[in-house]
DNA sequence: CATGAATGAGAGTTCATTCAT
DNA sequence: GATGAATGAACTCTCATTCAT
């Protein structure tokens, strides 16, 4: 494939991701990417045989960009608390960002794959844990905070995390609600200063 | 409307019901509903116009049950730490039913109309959040339960059993983590005694 | 299926088997029956789902034909030799009518299905065999015939016969070559009146 | 058109050959080429602009190194009795050879081509009948064979070889098969020795 | 000469929905 | 009320063929 047909591929995932994130998964035909790519039929079957691979590929060079920032993010901070206060900036953003995002359609293709178990969520949730995990143990190290069941915290943040995602995309939620949970996760880990 | 058509109609509503649990929403066709209770086209559109018509009246069902079911149950009131526990002991069960229950189709129908704000998720989430509420500051006034924000842990208790629920239906959970984040709810109330 | 479904579903096959006849088999789709039915595409889905099977069906439909055809006619007989006679004759009317009959559609399809071994065609040449080996025998016994190798005559007409039909079908064939060929193998087992 | 022109279009037609043997003609597509000979879409447009033209040029090319073939053979014979054996042994390897000839494209096309009462095949198959009464004249001529119609004997003969042709494409057939026809055939020109 | 991306026509198939009976 | 045949729109997917490079 030369360097056009990798921009071309390119700009498809691309005008791809937008129709994904507007209509989410099932919705999607291969009609309405090749609308909105303003290529033709065949055109679009050069590159991608099915929605479920455009989704495939627009969920995977996602997570690679994910992985950047995430990356690029934690490497400059310093204290427990601000890595966490950051991360749940980061995942608030997210979550606000309803209109914006690919939560409906990676859940409606995990329904669609109930029976395959899909490993790529799977994959995402154990590690948001495993990285909560580490940071709570480290702010109870550096006298930031306290925590009995730091594993039990860090599903609880991941749990609620979840559930404010999908009710984001199902009875909407206001910033307000969001940092007002948020707060209250914080509180809970925090030493009180009194 | 005559008593032959009310039973003939309930008869729809229970089969459809088995169709949205096995197949979700948007892979149900009114062709689906017609095989399964092996009536005519015809027939069908005669009682409900739409597979929307018929999950909306399938969940109507199915909240008047619930309601009863919970109505029920909190009859018999102990301790507020009794209530809690039952209330999350039914949640699991329903959690781990996870291929037996309507999540699915009631996100998917979700998503579909999503501009609509659907009210009767916000409606039963809000009704959760104040019930915990009234729980957990009636917990407080009895001595069983510490907290400083009611509020903040009913919305908590609310978020993760969401996002419990979502994952049940795409990665999948296990009763035992389900378990280890009920006891950590629980946990954080008590009033530990030491 | 009622009354008027079977009418029209033999109907359909009546159009679609002129349709084989005009065109073959791979040559046939769906929308060239649609057209020449003048019912709609789902129509047509109702009652067949496929070119593949709707030419096994008018296949079938056509053995029956024959088979009624065929008894009727063996079943006044007079002598071998007139049997024989009447046998060819109906062979050749078959051969001849090249612009009205299936042999191409059935040569495609058994193409197609190389693999299956179709025993359609089989059991219909070896029925063949045995009839005119049984004809010969018996044509032995009342001293119209003279023959060495009752079965290897018997396997040579039906070999010809198949050789005339695919000449018939590829590079054509006039009765005269026909005739010419049926006196050569009456001529080959009449006693000769010398 | 160079050197190195003819040495493709040569490999283009020796690879398209294998393709139409193991596909018939219908199957065939432009697509199929292509992969089959490694070349690009266009590439292959340069020297055959049809899957009609490919095959017509693979039988051409065909017919000219049987003639060749043919022509060597009878060469070196003597006898009638041993030239027409070996004619039929040929024609038998042929025929058992039933997953590496061109037969069954062949025929493909001549089903396409009905209008065109197409040439090739009828003086392919006038010119057997021709050599064959030849043969059998030469043959009694010797003293070898007794036939009272050499002309009706040549065409049987050649109509039995079309009929096991297409049985071997369509029923299939065994060496068994051809053996007992192909000896009644022999047995009935040779001069009984008793 | 050669490439291979691009186009668009067309075939197969499924369903929601209607309507005569 | 109830039936189920019928319609036609919509979608998926495949190729022959062209054309800029």
């Amino acid at each position: 494939m030369g360097e056009k047909s990798l921009q071309k591929k390119q700009y498809i995932l691309e005008t791809a991701k937008k129709v994904f994130v507007e209509k989410g998964y099932k919705n999607v035909t291969m009609k309405d990417i090749v609308e909105a790519c303003d290529i033709s039929r065949g055109g679009l079957y050069l590159y991608f045989s099915s929605t479920e691979e455009l989704l495939l590929a627009v969920l995977q060079q996602d997570a690679d960009e994910i992985d950047d920032v995430f990356t690029e993010s934690i490497a400059e901070e310093d204290s427990a608390a601000d890595i966490l206060t950051l991360f749940l900036k980061e995942q608030k953003k997210e979550l606000l960002r309803k209109r914006n995002n690919l939560t409906m359609a990676v859940y409606e293709y995990a329904f669609e794959n109930r029976e395959k178990k899909d490993q790529m969520l799977r994959r995402q949730f154990d590690a948001g844990v495993r990285v909560l995990e580490k940071l709570i143990e480290s702010g109870i190290a550096s006298g930031e905070f306290y925590c009995e069941n730091p594993r039990g915290a860090a599903n609880n943040i991941m749990y609620v995390l979840e559930g404010m995602k999908i009710n984001s995309q199902t009875m909407g939620i206001t910033e307000a609600m969001v940092d007002e949970q948020l707060l209250y996760i914080m509180a809970g880990l925090l030493i009180d200063i009194d």
